[in-house]
DNA sequence: GTCTATACGTCGATAGAC
DNA sequence: GTCTATCGACGTATAGAC
């Protein structure tokens, strides 16, 4: 219960008896902007809560006080990261399913570290013992896979998907192979990721639709 | 592991003075072996070098002097465990891309950890500062996708596969849908895996070659 | 509520004795 | 070839200052 001298109480009160609050706030969002830059610099794998902490100025006990473990913190980064990209804001209705994946993937590749954040969050999250990353892995994977189901079913509805591909297998499959080529890529930039993504969107493309010089 | 007790001396002493030889090579295996059982039992993320050596009766130390580094011991494992699933003997000739990566699947969910530690290595190879898991996965990727390509192109010429598709692209694709879908089955066994495997089979597949009931 | 100090147990790695 | 011993670093937990 805070002492609050001057302040008036009411409102005050009431919010700052639990939760957070501005300053609190305000640190963790400091701690988690900074964990980026660390992360982008030094890869996720190298980073450990001390040498967060040390960059900021604190200690590291002060990260165990805004996120429950590491790997909390590892998942609070990645999401934070991803919606300064602007991934969290929605994608036009009547992008294609490839369209969502191709863009998705140019803005993770725009904040170092981020790709290999992904792939090692999701490596955890398969392993059982990490209820945090396992739960990241398992929420994201069904939502996109969600989405994209409804946007296929909305393009077949418009004509612009074949219509004799199963929803749910087509975003798997779309998932899949965005995360995969993204993988691939950053170890060989050689790798045909749009080329690959591309063809993919082709072989889903409605027949009809498709322009002859394609074909 | 025969040490040819009344072998001729002279090229003995020089294999002995360095490099492994018999005994050493039998003790290397075991080790492995053993890593299997302990990876499938806990899972890579919480098997550590002390924890293996335990099983086996050793000291940590003594697992150092096989292994030049935890990460070594890791890719070896796999590779190990990848081999005793028969993976390293060659697919059919004809075989179709889209068929070596579902056989390859499916002898991999029959290890069990082997997805498991498979992402957790390309994860490390993805991040700077891994030079073992990132040379594994970069000549693994490598040595697949140049694979899957000759295999493009020979199906291509039977005129089983579409001839309008990139044998690069198509490679690159395959891979990653398989790892892809891989990873998104161990955390949802709903996942249709298979369905969207020979759903990418069915788009590459020869137009003309399809079968009237698949359209 | 915010944060420091401190400690615990474990880790991968290495040096040196046997 | 294997051990013991030791190192520095890690994630986590707790006590208590402010």
């Amino acid at each position: 219960m805070p002492e609050e001298p001057g302040g008036p109480a009411e409102e005050d009160a009431a919010a700052r008896s639990r939760g957070p609050y501005a300053k609190g706030l305000a640190r963790r969002q400091q701690i988690l902007d900074r964990a980026i830059e660390v992360f982008a610099r030094r890869g996720s794998a190298g980073t450990s809560l001390r040498s967060i902490a040390q960059e900021i100025g604190v200690s590291h006990a002060a990260l165990s006080h805004y996120f429950t473990s590491r790997e909390q913190l590892l998942v609070e980064v990645y999401r934070e990261a991803e919606r300064q990209t602007g991934e969290s804001e929605p994608h036009p209705a009547d992008a294609s399913p490839v369209e969502i994946m191709t863009e998705s993937a140019r803005r993770n590749h725009a904040v170092p570290g981020l790709v290999q954040l992904y792939s090692t969050l999701v490596a955890a999250g398969l392993e059982s013992g990490h209820p945090d990353a396992t739960e990241f892995a398992t929420v994201r994977f069904a939502a996109v896979r969600a989405d994209l189901a409804d946007r296929v079913r909305r393009n077949q509805a418009l004509g612009r998907m074949r219509q004799d591909v199963d929803p749910d297998a087509v975003a798997a499959l779309v998932v899949a192979a965005s995360d995969g080529l993204q993988a691939q890529w950053m170890l060989d930039e050689e790798v045909p990721q749009s080329a690959a993504l591309e063809l993919l969107a082709r072989l889903l493309a409605d027949e009809h639709t498709k322009r002859p010089t394609e074909a």
